[in-house]
DNA sequence: TTCCTTATTGAGAATGAGTCTCACAGGTAA
DNA sequence: TTACCTGTGAGACTCATTCTCAATAAGGAA
């Protein structure tokens, strides 16, 4: 057993919850692949496989690896979630170019600075943060 | 009639559409609140003033008044948009306390610059943002 | 191991925001 | 007035996600 399965049983223990294969091939398949899937896609890929599973399961369970931070949830405005694998947990946000489709991921510490600034200017302390960049390639 | 009477007649004009009853109490609505509400608050609001409009005209005209600026629309990731009027049209983000539901609108110059200049070290110029942060009171 | 209790699952129904369809109403142009 | 559109309302539809509930399978106890 490698250190990923052992981390998902221990988060399943902490909930209080079972562990299962459906548990088990859906965080496999969410981890194996680096790109900002919906859940659609990951279900597809899981049954791609030969796993069985739901849909309905893998709604679940994702919900649980969100919670756990295993996954990152992001809302593109697309109408429907998009997720990630949070392997080395390090933060960033999304770019989308508009006219590829490519999300790109940076980090930026003064901008995270910059934001708590700002709240703290309101009296408030930044929870989390939603910043998105839809951005077009610039002319040569 | 006033300006922003005659201002919704000359952008359904340069659309190619009719100034109706239904789009005229569709446009007071919103611009009769501030607020941050989602499309049924709108609807919701239009019948109780006593006019007959339906769902999807609600949504059709909004469409317009979006695309032609009258009012903006936001996703604050609750499965639904909120929408605003843009009586003044100056840019501005916002800021939700996690704690109270209390939406803040806020404008920083810097964060606008510094966005700009991240997207532009990945070879993109900004078309537009999404910035939003999920705060709690600072303790005093 | 086998049993027993309970959590988990799958299939499909339900939900809810938003969109689409289409027959009818109301303006517009000639 | 006629002929032709565009706009509207009602409700069907879509689609991502959630819920329901009977059947299944963990996993601790004996």
């Amino acid at each position: 057993m490698n250190q990923s399965n052992g981390a998902l049983k221990d988060i399943l223990r902490k909930e209080g919850l079972r562990y299962t294969n459906q548990r088990q091939s859906i965080w496999d398949e969410i981890r194996s692949n680096h790109d900002h899937r919906d859940a659609e896609d990951i279900y597809i890929s899981i049954r791609n496989n030969g796993v069985n599973v739901s849909r309905a399961t893998v709604y679940r369970t994702i919900d649980v690896l969100v919670k756990n931070r295993f996954v990152r949830k992001m809302d593109l405005g697309e109408g429907r979630f998009r997720y990630e694998p949070r392997l080395d947990d390090k933060h960033h946000d999304h770019m989308v170019c508009e006219e590829t489709g490519d999300i790109i991921e940076y980090f930026n510490q003064e901008l995270e600075d910059l934001q708590e600034k700002i709240a703290n200017e309101f009296g408030y302390t930044v929870v989390r943060h939603v910043h998105q960049l839809f951005v077009k390639p610039l002319k040569k």
